[in-house]
DNA sequence: TCATGATACTTGACATCTCAAGTATCTCCC
DNA sequence: GGGAGATACTTGAGATGTCAAGTATCATGA
């Protein structure tokens, strides 16, 4: 890379000169998903006084039938182990989650959804995929096959990229 | 017929064909901005030292030719002005950014890099580019297109939901 | 002028997050 | 049997994030 001289260009221009298509389409893609993630966010505050890691965590177990461990919600949820372990003990704290020993390996547990946590999930979970049908309707659904295909083929490549 | 590959084990993936388009169209855009910031969060760690939301604030100010006010920031930053006083005060301590007090408006704070704060931006920037270049770039140019237009629509069309 | 309300920023309480270090348990292998 | 190392989870420190309440300043208008 060259050093580049004392900037007497106007800053918007060289903003867009500079800036390579990658950066612009990382930083498009960034500010949608903030925007989406932020609406949810409120939403599931105002409506459920709840957070969107805690309704993450329970959507998890909401699909799998005997439950997870720790360490299964740390991957899937895409965060720290020590972070799985504040959010489950909030919401084992209100008894919408219990942990339970794993026979096998008492190193374990296994983290299941209590028949509460369940119906407040499915509650939430029908108000949630209003919201995100609302913010993303606007779409025709030929624009959503779309982007489907096309961030599916980003995910795969970021996929390879990580096994690599 | 497009083959899946060995499956990654996030959300979206695991989420039944049952479930609206809209929801995993989200998921899946969720995932991508998800894999990619993490990277970038890993490489600003452990080749600066630093962290995402002080290389964004510095990104904001670098753009800026008269420096910012935190109001403008929190906007830009999408991040609320709580959030901003922290980070600017912990930029500010280390000596990369500068407070000064707006003589038109003394309510109202200037941010500015300082010259020691846009030489290391530099840096940082012409990095983060790569960084981005390599996990973006295995789409082909036409794929960045047609991905940059798509979202741009769902962008506008975010903005008009916020807006109404 | 001076009360009133709007605006700009800071503060404090709390929930996420990451990382690194700690504890408990399991597995392997001599 | 029993130690060494791997694995599963928790803990604690520190950075980010939100929200609501607080302080300082500005702007308006009787």
């Amino acid at each position: 890379m060259k050093a580049s001289p004392a900037a007497s260009l106007d800053a918007e221009t060289r903003v867009h000169d500079d800036h390579h298509v990658s950066l612009r389409l990382w930083l498009r893609l960034l500010s949608c998903t903030n925007q989406i993630e932020s609406r949810v966010r409120q939403n599931l505050q105002s409506s459920f006084n709840t957070t969107l890691p805690r309704f993450d965590l329970m959507a998890q177990l909401e699909r799998a039938a005997h439950g997870l461990k720790m360490s299964e919600l740390s991957q899937r949820m895409m965060v720290t182990g020590g972070n799985v372990t504040g959010i489950t003990d909030s919401l084992e704290k209100e008894g919408l989650v219990v942990r339970e020993v794993d026979s096998a390996d008492r190193r374990v547990y296994r983290v299941k959804l209590t028949a509460e946590g369940e119906r407040q999930f499915r509650r939430m979970a029908a108000e949630h995929e209003r919201w995100v049908i609302d913010l993303l309707g606007t779409l025709s659904p030929k624009r959503k096959k779309q982007l489907m295909d096309l961030l599916g083929e980003l995910k795969e490549q970021l996929a390879a990229l990580n096994g690599a």
